[in-house]
RNA sequence: GCUGACGUAGCUCAACUGGUAGAGCAGCUCACUUGUAAUGAGCAGGUUGGGGGUUCGAGUCCCUUCGUCAGCUCCA
């Protein structure tokens, strides 16, 4: 199909690589690849033309500027696996009759489909029999067709098959801008673009099934959506099934589990609350005093306050009942006419620490922080190991500061989170800034002037820090804008952990205020900041990026003294207690066992250092050194031993 | 909360279509006294998540409830 008419017979091709070809008018896209290899042209997925994605069909009939897209390219991925939803539902179209499709994009990973089952159940049990008719399906080879047809013809075409979804997507759609795509006995309403053949598809893999709501929304009828993935080539499918058991190897709900850092096997205890074991405590102290520490040297001030507060407190703040549905219910005691609240945030408590005081400008800024423990009632659905839960500790920080201050102040928050992350060897993050939504400038508090001025104080701070920060206008908070630290896990799931968020709400609503130089009342800018965000979620996603291996400095046990035998157990004790009045963490083994065996006990709990120590050792106060995952290494003094440790954990807190 | 899957010893997992709940590891006891990733033997360990039902008989089938997992929705 021509869409654009040109008088020109040779068009000018220009290649990414910018060197220039001529071609005749209406050349595909297809023949373009085949004039410059057949190697490109066996692997074309499709083609990108000025910026657009394409089928490698249509032809072109203007001067363009070209890229061949194949397996390489995220796009040309891409539209292979949109191509795999159509063959897929090609193939639920044939073994479940009377199915309904919606919508089937590919996303990061492969690709869905949404369907309404009509009677059909189609559990992971089925997935082998999909499978096998999507390969049955691929190998006939046959080609994903475009067809261009009237809005009346659609909306035929769709009464007849019964499918109210397709036809609702239909009405928001213009007259001589629908398409349809064909492929063997399946049609369905699609924009394109699409891989020339279904031969392309040689490894399809269903991944789950799971429930979605038509268009997203609770109200609408719960649709059937199947995830699945599909490669060219063999290897790729063995790499990525290989890649998600590494990953589930990982996991730190297992790993917690196996190093004893924490569970939730408790059901007494109740869904998505923690405990936290001794080795896991001892992690999280350990990174808690981390903090604290660096904390202190920038002049932030701790605070403690009580896990529950009066309702009033939360409705003075505007959280209540904002997020009620989100929140404990209120607690009510019969002998006092006041509800109580399970705090959901640390920051209406740390506004009434900053009231307790008239604070001039030269006080400014004024830096509160606490671990503080919030609870929120999350959906049961939404629970999941540490990165979800209901109890968690925030490490919460507020900052009052005046209004030509801020930009300072963020600036060192982003400075402290980057501290963080570096010290936890986390390489792979990615900075958000969330502005608000220019095209609803009602649902936010505070004046516009204010929030230009939040949003370039917050921009300017992650550009002078060299945050490569990615922008979203319409994510910022009804209260200010905010930068986020987000960070994958090994699902490859985005979590968001350390957050930097301006805020000219609360100050307003609590009223307060500090003295300027002209002995008049001002309002503070409060900014809210937290390096980790939750501790539970970054110490789950820490679990799973060190897989368990932690640095030194963060291992619940640092080092394991094994004696060789029962004759040296005193020896050990000796050498433990050396390390112990160093502030090392140490355990002694003084079990009944051969050395190998605990050894093998050592590595598997991951401890970093490994002391064994026999006749030899004791005589000449040394300790024979083996490293987790090293091996042996050498025999040196116990002070050696010592300095080096210490040497090790201050260079990685530097 | 919704959809689906799952729940057997502390952990990891067995138990054909309904027919006496098993193993390895961990634990305990005893022996061994060990030199760099599992010494040997023995013992103990369970209302098969809870409750109800069908059946001569239920880990297995049905209902219900709690929990876990995947996804949806939401997230101060």
């Amino acid at each position: 199909m021509a869409d654009v008419q040109t008088d020109q017979d040779t068009i000018t091709i220009t290649l990414p690589d910018g060197s220039e070809r001529t071609y005749a008018a209406g050349t595909t896209g297809r023949e373009i690849a085949e004039s410059i290899g057949a190697g490109l042209a066996r692997d074309a997925l499709a083609i990108k033309v000025n910026g657009a994605v394409q089928d490698l069909s249509r032809p072109i009939d203007t001067d363009a500027t070209i890229a061949i897209l194949t397996w390489r390219d995220a796009e040309g991925k891409e539209t292979f696996w949109h191509s795999s939803a159509h063959l897929m539902a090609e193939a639920l179209q044939a073994l479940y009759p009377g199915v309904k499709f919606t919508i089937g994009p590919p996303i990061d990973q492969g690709f869905y489909y949404d369907i309404d089952p009509s009677g059909h159940q189609i559990s992971s049990d089925d997935f082998e029999q999909i499978e096998a008719k999507m390969q049955e399906l691929a190998q006939r080879d046959v080609a994903y067709e475009r067809r261009a047809v009237s809005k009346d013809e659609a909306i035929d075409y769709y009464e007849d098959a019964g499918n109210e979804y397709k036809l609702e997507l239909i009405e928001a759609l213009d007259d001589g801008d629908i398409t349809f795509y064909e492929q063997g006995d399946f049609t369905d309403l699609c924009r394109g673009p699409h891989i020339p053949s279904t031969g392309r598809i040689k490894y399809p893999k269903l991944l789950s099934v799971a429930g979605a709501y038509w268009r997203g929304d609770e109200q609408n009828p719960q649709l059937t959506r199947i995830y699945g993935i599909t490669f060219p080539k063999q290897k790729l499918l063995e790499d990525f099934l290989e890649k998600r058991r590494l990953a589930k190897e990982r996991d730190h709900r297992k790993l917690g589990k196996e190093l004893g850092l924490f569970t939730f096997n408790s059901e007494k205890v109740g869904p998505g609350l923690p405990l936290w074991l001794p080795k896991g405590a001892t992690l999280r102290e350990t990174l808690q005093n981390f903090l604290k520490d660096e904390q202190l040297r920038r002049g932030y001030e701790p605070v403690i306050t009580p896990h529950i507060g009066r309702l009033e407190l939360y409705r003075t703040s505007g959280h209540y009942p904002y997020y009620k549905e989100s929140q404990f219910p209120p607690i009510r005691m019969g002998d006092e006419d006041a509800d109580y609240l399970l705090k959901p945030m640390n920051c209406p408590h740390h506004t009434q620490i900053y009231d307790n005081d008239l604070h001039s400008y030269r006080d400014l800024p004024v830096r509160l922080a606490e671990f503080g423990q919030v609870y929120r009632y999350e959906k049961s659905g939404e629970l999941g190991g540490l990165t979800r839960v209901r109890g968690f500790t925030v490490d919460d920080a507020h900052i009052f500061c005046r209004p030509d201050q801020v930009k300072a102040e963020v600036k060192d928050a982003i400075d402290l989170a980057l501290k963080v992350l570096r010290a936890l060897d986390f390489k792979e993050f990615r900075a958000q800034v969330s502005l608000r939504d220019p095209n609803d400038t009602e649902k936010y508090v505070g004046s516009d002037e204010r929030w230009d001025q939040a949003e370039q104080a917050i921009r300017e701070a992650a550009d002078e820090m060299g945050l490569d920060a990615i922008e979203v206008e319409g994510e910022a908070a009804f209260y200010g804008p905010k930068l986020d630290f987000m960070v994958k896990d090994v699902l490859d799931r985005e979590w968001q952990l350390g957050t930097v968020q301006i805020d000219y709400n609360l100050p307003e609503r609590f009223d307060l205020t500090y003295i300027d130089e002209h002995d008049d009342r001002q309002r503070p800018v409060m900014i809210h900041r937290a390096p980790f965000g939750s501790l539970e979620r970054f110490i789950g996603v820490l679990i799973e990026h060190t897989g368990g291996d932690f640095p030194t400095w963060l291992a619940p046990v640092q080092a394991k003294i094994l004696p060789i035998g029962d004759d040296f157990n005193d020896y050990a004790r000796e050498v433990a207690n050396r390390l112990r009045a160093a502030d090392i963490r140490v355990k002694v083994d003084d079990s009944d066992e051969t050395v190998g065996y605990k050894i093998r006990q050592a590595e598997t709990a991951k401890v970093p250092y490994m002391l064994v120590v026999g006749g030899r050792e004791e005589e000449a106060g040394t300790v024979a050194v083996r490293q987790h995952g090293e091996g042996q290494q050498d025999v040196v003094p116990v002070e050696t031993f010592i300095d080096r440790l210490q040497a090790e954990v201050d260079a990685a807190l530097s």
